[in-house]
DNA sequence: GATATGACCGTAA
DNA sequence: ATTACGGCCATAT
């Protein structure tokens, strides 16, 4: 296993800012491995077992929340992120720059 | 070693 | 808009 990249995944989540998400493919490519978006999500998903990160802002590429993990939207409408009728949100709009 | 699985992504129809 | 398919790669069986 590559821990060191789930730590630097881990690292860059953190630093997302309240308010803001990221996708899987970002964190990736921000890690160094651009392909490696799956394993960022399977990262994500044994977050808890590293510490406390805000995975929960941490969204696919078309805005939608984790189909595994129904409490994920509650958590980001709480930060003041608004979900449309499809249960998506608008990446123009939300996704963290640098 | 061989297959299957998954919090993914891009393209094409 | 939706579906289908292939590519991706670490983990699990």
């Amino acid at each position: 296993m590559d821990e060191q990249f789930a730590y630097l995944v881990l690292e860059i989540v953190a630093e997302i800012p309240a308010g803001k998400v990221a996708t899987y493919q970002q964190i990736a490519r921000l890690a160094g491995k651009e392909r490696h978006a799956r394993q960022v999500g399977n990262i994500m998903s044994h977050a808890s077992f590293y510490g406390d990160y805000p995975c929960h802002r941490v969204v696919n590429h078309r805005g939608e929340t984790a189909v595994s993990w129904p409490e994920q939207r509650g958590l980001l409408e709480e930060e003041g992120i608004v979900f449309d009728s499809k249960g998506r949100i608008n990446m123009r709009i939300y996704q963290w720059e640098i």
